[in-house]
DNA sequence: CAGCTATTGATATGTTATAACATTCTGTTT
DNA sequence: AAACAGAATGTTATAACATATCAATAGCTG
């Protein structure tokens, strides 16, 4: 598994090839396709530990021959969230490649307004109290979105 | 305090009544000015358990002879939220009305997509692995976003 | 009532997202 | 290889969500 927390990136070149290679994986073993816009998307994501909206991401893409119109950047991204792949940060209306692909997870971000770095972890939110509210109340939970905002260590210091 | 769980709000109109004077006291005591504009956004949000776009609420407000312009509505949504009378749906970009306002709380919400109701209940997330998580990578949580999306108890039914 | 601040009104524009339909690509059957 | 079906992409247009800016007004304070 690459780092669990973004913040903590020593080696970031690595962490994006190592989540390129399971992205293939995980894609060839399932019959989906990471065509080359969708890749390439996937990458645009890697690039760095922060979110972007659909329309950097088309910008992206635009710059490397692609595709200019926003529905490429939203299928891509809708193809890569639907797989796994990346996760859509409902907080900032933007998308951020997912840190452990195939673990079948219940995703959770912690979002520094600092430095727009967004770190990937995991909740057990079904097991917790809204869980039981949700049980109690008959209430069937299809997805969660979990989502925290603050400052990172780095941009805490800064700001002291 | 009113119900907790909107799915099992039997009797809405007390529901509606109590927040509204809640939410009176609640300026009051604060020096916050509940104006026309915000208190009727106020009531339109209360009328239902469904979060309301700003468009949406926007019409109700035009209808009401209050104001035709988006900034309208964006402001009172504003206010209200600041003042913790209403929550912000991230999810669905959509607003609804706190369902007990004054308690320093963190709502999480569980939102039918069957029927578009959304329940306000609380979380305890600074406790649990998030906030471990957080507190590990020395990251400091300033505002929380839960949601959990899925089917009421009368939807699934519906559809079994 | 003069001056300050908060609020509202109004215009324009920016940002995010999708509907709809045409075209091309990919793999499969014949 | 030709015909076909389905997936993916290209393209145009528009819907839905949100804010910047400046002018006008209301409410409070000295």
């Amino acid at each position: 598994m690459p780092h669990t927390i973004g913040f903590q990136c020593a080696d970031h070149s690595r962490c994006k090839t190592t989540s390129l290679a399971q992205a293939e994986a995980h894609c060839a073993s399932r019959g989906l396709r990471l065509t080359p816009v969708r890749r390439r998307t996937l990458e645009i994501l890697l690039a760095e530990h922060r979110a972007l909206g659909a329309y950097d991401v088309l910008a992206h893409l635009a710059d490397a021959g692609m595709g200019s119109q926003p529905p490429v950047a939203y299928r891509a991204l809708d193809f890569l969230v639907k797989a796994g792949l990346a996760h859509k940060i409902e907080a900032l209306n933007a998308y951020t490649a997912c840190m452990h692909p195939g673990h079948d997870h219940t995703p959770a971000f912690l979002i520094c307004r600092g430095c727009q770095t967004v770190a990937e972890t995991d909740t057990t939110l079904a097991n917790g109290r809204l869980g039981a509210a949700a049980r109690g109340a008959g209430f069937v939970i299809e997805h969660t979105v979990v989502e925290a905002t603050g400052l990172c260590p780095a941009c805490t210091e800064e700001r002291a």
